[in-house]
DNA sequence: CGCTTAATTGAACATACTCAAAATTTGTGG
DNA sequence: CCACAAATTTTGAGTATGTTCAATTAAGCG
């Protein structure tokens, strides 16, 4: 597979203005874009790994990214995916420390890099910025803690069925209008909602059987959404 | 009990310099100081329930919190603790959100309010103060990811050991330098580790017969500390 | 195609939970 | 300070959920 070129604009003229850049008045985030630098990642590379040291901070401009942490005996953690307009790594760098999870390109990604110090900086003179990092950390803490919950008392067969659905909210369905648009392995599914690969498998079957979901390779679909939602017993 | 009456000094004299204030100037801090009430709450008492509405954020001058999340079906799961000179509602405040966990009083304690608008004046001004949150939040993330990945990959043997360790680390021996000067209900270090009580109390009385701990009523002292580094499987 | 990776199935097993009952501790009012 | 009620701790037995391990089949990729 080749690198296809593609033409990235400056920050102030990026489409993904789904962004948290969008609180920026037009000059700050062209301080930005100055000493940004455009990567290709193919599938399956690595952006960066737990552990290391960051320089600056990512920018999704294209593609899905997966962070995960592994856990003792090497089994992996889905905390959670990035898609476009999305940042990367920032946590580490404002607070000087080493990543503390390793981000995978889920698809063919384009990501800009933004150094430190111009991000820093942005940060500093704009307050209105600051508080959304403010509730983006906060919403993300939110998330993890209700992960913590779930998987801590939630049986599996919830905790899947709950996956699904954060799938389709997440990333929405293809143009069928039923099958999830983020494709994953059955290990990788298992590995967002904290258990094996086997029982990943064995619970989709149960699905199958109960009507409420059809499996074609990796791709899922969602036959009964409310069904689904019964299963995961959500509120 | 009665309540026992307290000066509670301007934040700028508070002794609790330990706290998130201190890279603000003496006239920041007073800003802070101008509306804010000292509140007595008893052992036990609520501070503030998740999914009520916050009006400001509490900052702690004496005692102890906790902060848990209820889950489906009614069992609590504690995700952090709050000790002097710490903030309290602060995410929810900012978000202008519901607070997403309830705050009870581990012993009898003195905290202070802060209306929102007072505490927004400061963060707008102070950038050093917005990265100060920032990197509060950030490790709390850190620290709720961690347990996220502990829970799920780790029996409960060592996610009871590592309990007790992390009780040490956060607040310390009595004088007697073993006894674990946080006195916690057997259900209560069960909600920490993300198991039952029994099961805390079987594994707490196998500690116990195998020398790294000893029992006397809710006090628990460390007899080996090593041995419970090893138990928790900790590298 | 051939090779590697992923998906699937089965059976045995272990961990930790549930439920029930008894013992102990703690808190409170008199 | 005591007595009683309430809450907590403890123990036991049975059991379910989900894991592990091994073997087979299918899919993806160069």
């Amino acid at each position: 597979m080749k690198r296809q070129p593609v033409d990235i604009p400056s920050c102030s003229n990026c489409e993904n203005n789904n962004s948290i850049f969008c609180c920026l008045p037009d000059g700050e985030l062209d301080k930005l874009s100055i000493n940004k630098d455009n990567n290709f990642f193919k599938k399956g590379q690595v952006i960066f790994y737990e552990g290391n040291h960051p320089h600056g901070m990512y920018c999704i401009y294209k593609g899905k990214v997966k962070i995960s942490k592994l856990g003792d005996e090497g089994k992996e953690q889905i905390v959670r995916f990035a898609g476009e307009g999305e940042l990367l790594g920032y946590r580490s760098s404002l607070s000087n420390e080493s990543y503390k999870a390793t981000a995978t390109a889920m698809e063919d990604c384009y990501i800009c890099h933004i150094p430190k110090d111009k991000f820093s900086n942005v940060l500093d003179n704009n307050s209105n910025f600051s508080l959304e990092i403010i509730k983006l950390l906060s919403s993300d803490l939110k998330k993890s803690e209700q992960s913590l919950i779930n998987i801590s008392q939630k049986p599996v067969r919830e905790r899947i069925a709950e996956t699904l659905l954060n799938l389709k909210k997440r990333f929405g369905y293809e143009e069928d209008s039923k099958t999830l648009s983020m494709i994953l392995t059955r290990r990788e599914i298992g590995d967002i909602a904290g258990t094996t690969t086997e029982t990943t498998i064995r619970t989709l079957s149960d699905f199958v059987k109960e009507g409420s979901v059809n499996l074609d390779g990796k791709k899922i679909q969602i036959l009964d959404f409310n069904k689904l939602v019964r299963t995961a017993n959500i509120f």
